[in-house]
DNA sequence: GATGAATGAGACTTCATTCAT
DNA sequence: TATGAATGAAGTCTCATTCAT
């Protein structure tokens, strides 16, 4: 999972286009970059609009004028991230399941998502739209990519037990939160063993 | 996972047996549920001594008497929790494996332990007892339970390949959290899905 | 003593001009001014910052962004105070000791001093900041107003006992304390006999 | 001055001589003790019963059984306070004075008057007892001490001018104060300048 | 009589939000 | 527009005092 720009933030809706000095971009960056820093770090409730504005070295003030509050502003942080692919494919399924759980893992890793499920997962009741939106961009896009390699994979006749698809989708995106919630070390070739648990249950050769 | 009762909570037992005005064992349970309850719901951050003592219907005094601050009430809440594996072995893997998912699975849903986990997780920086004191008590002896029960088919020749045991165990343990977080419902039968998975990983008959 | 402005209280300047909504310079002066009012009234320990800010007519919060705690608004409220000399000089010592030694007794009692004395050496151990500063800017001027009065007289050859001069700066500056210490009414003319004492310790003419 | 014993602390008025357990007087002393203790080291504001009991060695009830709060029982502790003169007279006023002042400042030091004196004051309006009470037992004894010291001079003819005796006990009493609060070091010999001052004063021969 | 438990009020401090410049 | 000031509500923790044993 990578940050990645989502366009405009909070556009100025409800009066004439422009009136008055216009907003600078990199402010809006710089905020939501800022946010979601935080969001990580700190988590939504210690997260303060006090640390974000000067983490982007703007005014509190300036926040507010572009989201409506503190649930609508991580929200935004948030709908920033992006899961990202593996950058090349073999046609190989079990290279690509490997390189693709690497990667996965990498973005982890880098990105605090752990934190970050946590956060939602904490806030699932008070503000729900960030695990609404923690799964549309992070989780769901992570597992269409295991599902669209399986389900080509399967359309090339490579995976006989089809009904196993689900539950190696659960495997492969869970297997990394499971040993991380476990405290264990992640063993050498853990990677592998992952995918040849996931291989196993399609019945694929090993 | 169900809160079974874990003791006194923070007595101050020195030698002698008691001098004065014994604390009142209903009060103790009384905090410590209050207190999960609303880490659960509210999350760390979000629990308010103020909040725990309202629930227990006692004093903000009377906790303090008790817990050194909000992180050992939460620490001593999170205790609480214990582990439960299913009541009956049958001796087939297979079997004892769906009972102990579904045992897991009714575990989690009943004592909100996603939230818990988002908690754990969010407070890793801040609060690092929590996490330490849930891996404790109730990761690792889930993830005890299957470990126990694939050895133990292992020693009886059930298991062809025990070098996927590890990788069983991640499965087993992250599915469940793995969908949960994809907000995908869970199908009818996921768990013959997900023992599915670990058998054919293990090598051992579908 | 009286109560003298002493600058802004706590300005976070750094190099620019302004930028933002400007500090009132009248909520300045409430805060202090009712902080060193209850200094005086309640001392240290009992002058709570919600009573300062109810007495300045702000928010909490306002003296949390001038000042980073209770001491440091104490401290702030203190060096406000400045010991003033008598207006006028004379040349005969005797006019002037005794002058200074009703202008000192005046101040003394307008502004509530013994109960500030109090509090700073009620505070000593705990906030000695406080008496530090007491010392520099309401003990420090006023034995420099007496020393410099002897020494004055000392160089045009009227004090014949020089060595006496501590001794009586001791006695000026301390037998108000130690009458009002003792409860004992402050007889007529109270301030002539100290002038005489000390007049006659340095060996003047009486 | 020195802490001595005062008495039975509050006897248990409105009953019949005895019935029930009778009360430990070593308990008595103990707690008083206490309380004198942290009244000096903590100010009265700062004194908590619970700090006293434990110090005590005794239970917080056990203090409310005796004093009806926090100013009885500062009061009690404070009464037990007493100047002591010095031990012995040599019928020479200067020498007798010299004894006198360096014993006083051996006390204040001992047994942490300054602080007493903060506190005391501090609270002059709140628990005005306690003024009233360190009046009666240290200061008016100590200023005893000193004017029957000058007025039995006086009827032995050594002092000339005896409408200056009292500012010479103002200067006796306040020098130590004077001095301490100046935050400059004691010189030495600092007591023969005191005593210096006040015999010239009285116009004794020096 | 003596103890530790329990309490309600209040202490200091922080923070999301609104305001004046 | 953008800023830092101001705020009211809340949070953690303490303490003098009363209670039950």
């Amino acid at each position: 999972m990578t940050s990645a720009g989502q366009g405009p933030a909070a556009p100025p809706e409800g009066a004439a286009r422009r009136a008055g000095r216009p907003r600078d971009p990199a402010v809006d960056d710089a905020i939501l970059e800022s946010a979601l820093r935080l969001l990580c770090s700190e988590g939504y409730a210690r997260m303060s609009i006090d640390a974000v504005a000067a983490g982007a070295g703007v005014g509190k003030a300036t926040i507010y004028l572009r989201y409506s509050g503190k649930a609508d502003l991580a929200t935004a942080a948030l709908a920033r991230m992006r899961e990202t692919a593996a950058p090349g494919r073999t046609g190989d399924l079990r290279a690509d399941l490997l390189g693709e759980l690497r990667q996965a893992r990498r973005n982890t890793e880098l990105a605090s998502v752990m934190s970050l499920i946590g956060t939602c997962l904490t806030e699932e009741q008070h503000t729900p739209e960030l695990l609404r939106l923690f799964r549309e961009r992070v989780i769901a896009p992570r597992r269409a990519i295991y599902r669209d390699l399986l389900t080509a994979a399967a359309r090339r006749g490579q995976v006989p037990r089809q009904d196993g698809i689900e539950a190696a989708v659960d495997l492969l995106t869970g297997a990394y939160q499971a040993r991380y919630l476990s405290g264990e070390p992640f063993p050498d070739g853990w990677e592998d063993g992952v995918v040849d648990a996931a291989m196993s249950a399609l019945g694929a050769a090993p």
